[in-house]
DNA sequence: TATGAATGAGAGTTCATTCAT
DNA sequence: AATGAATGAACTCTCATTCAT
């Protein structure tokens, strides 16, 4: 029973903590990071101002809990559709599909991690790609490397190829309407670069 | 006598709402929108804290202004150099070229562009996608058009494609170091998006 | 064994109350009354944040809880020194010895008390001076008018004279090292007195 | 005209600073540092709460050029009142009389800097013994060491014995009335000195 | 036109206190 | 009796804006 009850309580804290992220999301994207409200946070997400503060100790750790978590989850979303998936160029379409779709399915959060990196504040720009390291590191190990040792693509560099992939996708896919759907078709992106890489 | 002295009030006044435009351009690339302070950018112009209010009505005026007035620029520069060229394909080269060099250029310019582009507040993005119209219409009509009708592009849509190039661009040139260089190679991009627009 | 029970759980509970109240003379020395913390008391007792307001109803009255006991302490502390020695002038010098030892022994104690008597609040100094009223009247009864009708002091009178004392005693106890040694040596202090009462 | 203009300026601006520091004087004096709130100040002096940060950059650094000021004009108010007195046991005694005047004086001062020094905050303590440092010197200087040389006092250690009488000038006029008036008659204190250093 | 003292709404943060468990 | 999540009043400090000079 006991077991029962202090399960109970970790889930009750996990679910404020996960509401409380969530709303922060909602609100990072709204305003950014300078404009967002922390009262407004704890409002939205069912709470008093001070209660924020019993999860995060400041407004950025705050906003780096989520980055964290979104990268993670970002990272997640992507590989699950990629690997199953065999052939370099289709997982490279493939990841400009996903990666599109995470920012329809995870609005907020996508945005949050846009505006941190198109934004002024250097430490946190770096903090967000210090995050998105694994996924650079995916679309280098997983994609590329595996498309040029098949000759499907030319000898690029793998690396700072994937850092032209990675720039083209974050840059295309923080263009989008207010439904989350990326200006850009996936496609034509996927296609666009699969011209450049072929032979 | 009077006409004289009007101008030179003219142009006296217009240093100083020049001076301050540059400052305010400073202090928005470094702290953002939200973050900088007008305290600062009147004392950085090398006036006290109430002079920018007889310039401009409120903060927002003066991130319009000099919203308004980056693009203008922008356009230029990026016309001045790529309308001497008569082929579309180094046309479009040349376009990265002159885009990316803007940034490094008028980098605290291009930066509060870039930031209000990716940033939150949808009004403001809105006036910047609004002030850009020319230079999207510039490169539908006198680089895709031309291409196309000369046979050296695929028939694609044009407005659409130049919605695609702008995006890279705007993408592409946001990301650059802390000397204003951009990370990818305008020539790199330039190949790539012409590869995909050849036959 | 019911009562057996019974008195188990009253020492367990005198054991909490003890435990807190010192905790608090850590805090409330270490911080001062406002800016002592309720949740560090509680966990540096060993207990969560909200069990302390299970022995006492406010932050003020654990001071005040707090407060008495010192002062009860600190004169049974100095009574047991001064009273077997039977000479007035003798029992002067061992005041102030035995005043400036109890600093040194229960440092975190008497620096509330020093605090409070020093500090702003009037309410809470008034209630320490009533809590310090039997040691004033010890000084008088046991100290100062022996030594009067012994003719070992001048005829001075006796409650203001031991104002006198006891101010002088506070004042100079007040000013310690980290190790809580006065800076004073009592005996020159009391020597000093003594100069002022002789004849 | 000008030049009557800025005079006015700079009045009404020192105006306001000093309004403003006397204001917390009375605050601080009331609540004690951690107590008094910043906005009381600023609106006791007459201004809105904003004002009092155009002065001064936090409430420590208010706090701060209060104490400063006050130990000046501490010194001040003692010397003016000794220095005529030729005869160092008068100017003893004058010390103290002086000395515990300018507590009934200037009340909230004093108040201030009693708080302080008998407070938690070290680094605070430590200030005001640094700005405190001249009035230690007169003692030793101006009372003592010619109260040695004239062979009226014993061949005690000046600076140590500065720190005695300087000790019991705060401990004693620490204690006062709600008027400001010590507790303590300072020709008592004087004299139970004096009585310890004749011969 | 330029000034800068004054304003005050609003921000992030702290923490004594409550109370359901 | 003990817990600790939640509360929200209150705090210090910032800064866009006003306006008399």
């Amino acid at each position: 029973m006991v077991r029962i009850k202090q399960e109970d309580r970790e889930q009750v804290l996990g679910q404020t903590r996960q509401r409380l992220l969530e709303a922060a999301a909602e609100e990072f994207a709204r305003a950014g990071y300078p404009g967002a409200n922390i009262n407004t946070i704890s409002t939205a997400a069912g709470y008093a101002k001070g209660t924020i503060y019993n999860y995060f100790p400041s407004k950025q750790a705050l906003l780096l809990a989520l980055l964290d978590l979104t990268a993670q989850q970002h990272l997640e979303f992507i590989v699950s559709q990629v690997r199953p998936e065999p052939d370099p160029a289709h997982r490279l379409e493939l990841f400009y599909q996903a990666g599109f779709e995470f920012v329809t399915r995870y609005l907020p959060q996508a945005r949050v991690v846009f505006n941190i990196i198109n934004a002024a504040d250097e430490p946190l720009k770096m903090h967000v790609f210090a995050s998105y390291q694994p996924m650079f590191q995916f679309v280098a190990d997983e994609i590329l490397t595996p498309g040029i040792q098949q000759s499907l693509f030319r000898a690029v560099e793998p690396v700072s190829m994937a850092m032209l992939l990675m720039t083209i996708y974050l840059g295309a896919a923080s263009q989008h309407d207010a439904q989350g759907h990326p200006w850009l078709d996936p496609r034509q992106v996927a296609m666009l670069i699969l011209d450049g890489l072929h032979r």
